[in-house]
DNA sequence: CCGCATCCCTATAGATACTG
DNA sequence: CAGTATCTATAGGGATGCGG
């Protein structure tokens, strides 16, 4: 990415970094299916190149939203997790959940979990958050 | 746009709507800057091409989250307003907004505004939506 | 097996100029 | 004024390679 700032504008800062077809998918993986490795996010249902997925890791590790690091009970692997920048998007991913529940065709079952996250309001954001930051201490 | 579905997952299907680097912008200049003409959204200090930005807004009407009419005072304008779906992604863009007022160098006024909406809660943003709604009564 | 890097090729984004 | 035509640059999919 690496595109220079086009305005000073937060919403458009947050899409120079975020606003792709892709990143926010990535982080989905992380905060909701505890995704964890590469192979991982390459089996997403919407089906990620491993390029694209190799570029996207590294740009979100320079941008401070994500962390890499070895596996300690598999030398081999590669571990992801969120910086708390990253899980800061978490409210991003809630509205644009529920967004895509009431207004597109979405699956039942991940319907109804997003809008229950979303009318759960500021509390369940936090619970949620809590949970991913318990994972770094471990 | 028109990319066939590859899940039912509301995120995703958000995404594939409204995640690529401009068409949140449209949108944020609909609501927070009071654009409605072709024109204005081209002066936006983000820099859209014209080609970009009318293939944005036919989608945009395709999906109905806009609406594209006459304008009575001037023959020769159109105007481009949200749909209630459009309304709804008010809350997408309060928190992208708020995410890049904490985590990129935003610009100190508009960083200021942005938080005082997050920090606003629902209230806020009905109060955003009533004026946005009004609007197409007048 | 693992996380990538590289290559090739196509689809789309975007700049610029122009039209009804 | 709201868009298109045209041309070029870039993003990204898919296959494959490679060092650890």
């Amino acid at each position: 990415m690496a595109t220079r700032e086009k305005s000073g504008c937060p919403i458009n800062l947050s899409l120079e970094l975020v606003g792709d077809r892709w990143t926010l998918l990535i982080i989905r993986d992380l905060v909701f299916a505890g995704k964890r490795h590469f192979r991982e996010f390459l089996q997403s249902d919407e089906g990620i190149s491993s390029r694209t997925l190799a570029e996207r890791l590294q740009t979100l590790q320079d941008e401070g939203i994500l962390t890499r690091s070895d596996d300690p009970t598999h030398g081999l692997k590669t571990v992801y997790r969120l910086t708390e920048a990253g899980i800061d998007l978490l409210p991003v991913l809630a509205t644009l959940g529920a967004w895509g529940s009431k207004h597109r065709k979405a699956d039942e079952r991940l319907a109804r979990i997003a809008e229950e996250l979303a009318a759960g309001g500021e509390a369940a954001l936090e619970r949620t958050k809590t949970t991913l930051r318990a994972e770094h201490i471990v």
